[in-house]
DNA sequence: TGCATAGCTGCACAACTGCGCAGGTATCGA
DNA sequence: TCGATACCTGCGCAGTTGTGCAGCTATGCA
């Protein structure tokens, strides 16, 4: 099976059969990215803390959770805006408090995996 | 218990006990900033199919990374260095060839969480 | 000894991202 | 109706990061 495509198809390699492998492991270039773009989400300090609360905590409100992060209220605001047009997380208005909660379950199931250790 | 330091301690809030449950489930800064970086290596969609190749396929070289991936050589050598530097792989030379693998277990388990979804 | 290959490094450019400030909208209470 | 509160948005600056190119080191084979 030539999983290689054609246009690397010349390049010298030292185990062809095994770049098969690892091309098929791969799989679909937009899955791939789908991950990276999640984990991206996960990379800032900031908005990894304001998951983790709302991850443990359940829903929170925007300047609550701005004292709980150190955050200024519209940091928080646009860190939460980000996460909610990812569809990670999504907010509750309460007359004038907006409460917001974690509806992605694979971002919460990595927010519970670095939650386990110590 | 108050968790809330003192220079934040004048700011509004919704729900003061639930700000000190989340100061505490964010728990040492840290603690976060390491899991973010963490989640940092694996933000960049050819250094995640870099991984998931590494993971599923094992031990790889440089050029046959390279080829399965679609970067060039010198590309894939510094994703490679940067992730090294990080702990997360790490490469044994036979010969003129460098075989890396996944070192780092916590990443490891991460790459098999979106393994598993279609 | 000479040459090709495997991998590494430095540099410079462009693009993205986080961040704070200032100001705007909407809701509640007096 | 008026003010205060809770949240949102736009703008601009600074720092970081990805990317490609060119060149370097080291290994193996003839």
């Amino acid at each position: 099976m030539h999983l290689v495509p054609a246009d690397r198809a010349d390049h010298r390699t030292i185990d062809g059969h095994r770049v098969c492998e690892a091309i098929a492991a791969i799989g679909e270039a937009d899955h791939v990215r789908t991950w990276a773009d999640r984990f991206s989400l996960l990379a800032d300090p900031r908005r990894l803390a304001l998951l983790i609360a709302l991850d443990r905590t359940g829903p929170l409100a925007v300047s609550d959770l701005a004292v709980a992060t150190g955050m200024n209220d519209p940091a928080a605001s646009q860190a939460l805006r980000l996460l909610r047009a990812a569809g990670v997380v999504a907010g509750e208005r309460e007359g004038r408090v907006v409460r917001y909660r974690v509806v992605d379950q694979e971002v919460a199931a990595l927010l519970k995996h670095c939650a386990a250790d110590g």
